[in-house]
RNA sequence: CGGGGUGUAGCGUAGCCCGGUCAUCGCGCCUCGUUUGGGACGAGGAGGUCGCAGGUUCGAAUCCUGCCACCCCGACCA
């Protein structure tokens, strides 16, 4: 470990037990976790149970990702909209699918008041201020907006209805883990009414896809769209649309779902429309959300020791330029020439910024700028203004070359797309080379131990099975891909006939 | 909710078995000086209810009892 050596500046910063106690643990997963969320200076502990505070940066990236996803939402006809924190109780008992999927993890509010204890002098929950019906903390908003949707809709002219909500919700899960499970979490929900089957089936594909080519063009994170299994499914959908991708320690992660819901939840709430032909129906749903997950995702795809690595579309900046100076007069100097240099990158628009501070050394800043994980960082001192250069490092790569100055923002437009698209393909090279076919179900232990990734395998389509490797291997079916091939061979469990493979993976 | 562990300065820690100048060390922070193209160096300084509450004892960070919080593993899950 070198952490005697480095930033106790930025790990300081990360105020909670955990991350130093990793480095006391031996595997590989420990160790790496905590370089890249000590140096990253992304999160801490918030104190209250499982949940997480963002810091700026960290947040800055979110921000980010809320911004590109909901221009494409928008670009398909979506719109914004806001419903409440606090659900009634009595909201939770029409679908009943739904609600054995979050019953066991919801938060809730009992009373309304605080008061001071006489006796005691300490702030305390007012008996007399509890509540006739208990207020539910939002795990997800189906039951509101369907509440609301059933009084919205009317006539196939109210259709389709196509609301994204940004949100936090909250799920008081057993056992939380920084970024890919906290009890609060920050998400977008789209829920979303429409007239046929078809059309419904339709959205949630077009927001799977959404999602893929979000991930793999701004996120730089190959995905693989599949399907999950009736085991794997969402509380209430007939069928769920899934991303998966696989993070550098061989376990993969859901990324993001979309979900066809079919009628259940216009028959729980009774959302009916007229149709033109004059008949009521009961409207067809979907929904699909994606979750501060994704900064999780981002950083186990992408990051190495030395901290975060950030692809050029979701970095807060893209560039940051470090002056290299002695005296003040040199500082004026390079800033003066930087000023140009940010003029031409920002009119290309690039994101670009200076840290103009005095109190740190060029040495510290490198590290800083190579933790918060921006793409490329400039070296500009009194050498290069004599010879019209300036030092161009990139990030990914760690490469360092010295560009002349009137070429930069050009040289610098170009680097970002390769940046980009080196990140894409570096990671996909690493999953593609974790998808291991095997057709023993020896293999697949012996696989799953020693490489970890993906496993194709073939499965005879049945829960019991599923369920059986489950508790053998604690590999889950992660997805059947959509565009599988058509292949017979039998069930690595069971021995029975399969047309197929399916994709099974430790999971976070 | 089961199993395991931890709680000492902003962060990370030593000390606990075997009670008595034990509150240790590193980083960070502040001041001054020298430094500044890869996380500088020297000198000085500030900072602690030893998780909380009882108990045992002449004496408790240390032993006992109870409580609280957090972490890890499991069930659950975006």
């Amino acid at each position: 470990m070198h952490t005697n050596r480095f930033n106790y500046k930025l790990i300081n910063q990360i105020s909670f037990q955990t991350m130093s106690k990793l480095t006391k643990r031996s595997d590989d997963y420990s160790k790496w976790y905590n370089e890249v969320i000590d140096k990253a200076d992304l999160a801490e502990n918030s104190g209250v149970r499982g949940c997480m505070v963002i810091k700026p940066y960290g947040y800055s990236i979110w921000e980010k990702i809320q911004a590109e996803l909901d221009i494409k939402f928008k670009e398909t006809g979506h719109e914004n909209a806001y419903f409440p924190l606090l659900i009634p109780k009595s909201y939770f008992t029409k679908e009943a699918n739904h609600v054995d999927g979050f019953a066991k993890e919801c938060a809730v509010v009992t009373h309304y008041r605080l008061k001071t204890d006489e006796e005691t002098g300490e702030i305390v929950v007012d008996p007399d201020a509890k509540l006739e019906e208990e207020l539910i903390v939002r795990p997800t908003s189906e039951t509101i907006i369907w509440d609301t949707y059933k009084r919205w809709i009317e006539s196939y002219r109210d259709l389709p209805l196509l609301i994204n909500q940004w949100a936090n919700v909250m799920r008081w899960e057993m056992r939380t883990r920084l970024f890919l499970r906290t009890s609060e979490f920050l998400w977008q929900e789209g829920h979303t009414a429409h007239a046929t089957k078809a059309e419904a089936l339709a959205e949630a594909k077009q927001m799977h896809d959404i999602y893929a080519n979000f991930a793999e063009d701004f996120m730089a994170m190959p995905v693989i769209k599949g399907v999950k299994t009736e085991n794997e499914r969402f509380g209430g959908a007939l069928e769920t649309f899934t991303i998966e991708a696989l993070m550098q320690d061989g376990k993969a992660l859901q990324a993001g779902t979309s979900h066809f819901l079919g009628q259940n939840f216009a028959k729980a709430f009774d959302v009916k429309y007229t149709s033109k032909e004059g008949k009521r129906e009961y409207v067809w749903a979907t929904s699909w959300g994606v979750t501060t997950r994704l900064i999780g995702a981002l950083i186990m795809t992408h990051s190495d020791d030395l901290g975060l690595v950030l692809p050029p579309k979701l970095a807060p900046y893209q560039v940051v330029i470090v002056p290299i100076f002695r005296t003040e007069e040199q500082l004026d100097a390079i800033c003066s020439k930087a000023d140009e240099i940010i003029k031409e990158l920002r009119n290309k628009g690039i994101r670009v910024k200076i840290d103009k501070r005095t109190t740190h050394k060029p040495g510290w800043k490198f590290a800083e700028y190579e933790a918060k994980g921006v793409p490329v960082r400039l070296g500009l001192g009194a050498r290069d203004l004599e010879n019209g250069t300036i030092e161009v490092a990139r990030r990914d790569t760690l490469e360092k070359t010295t560009v002349e100055q009137g070429d930069v923002a050009n040289y610098i437009d170009n680097l970002l797309v390769d940046i980009q698209n080196d990140m894409f393909n570096k990671a996909k090279a690493y999953r593609d080379s974790h998808i291991t076919k095997v057709d023993t179900f020896e293999e697949f232990k012996d696989v799953l131990k020693n490489k970890g990734g993906f496993i194709s395998a073939h499965w005879d389509g049945t829960v019991e099975t599923e369920k059986k490797i489950k508790d053998l291997t604690k590999a889950t079916i992660r997805c059947i891909e959509l565009d599988v091939e058509k292949e017979d061979g039998i069930c690595v469990l069971t021995g029975k006939p399969s047309s197929k493979r399916v994709l099974f993976a430790k999971a976070y």
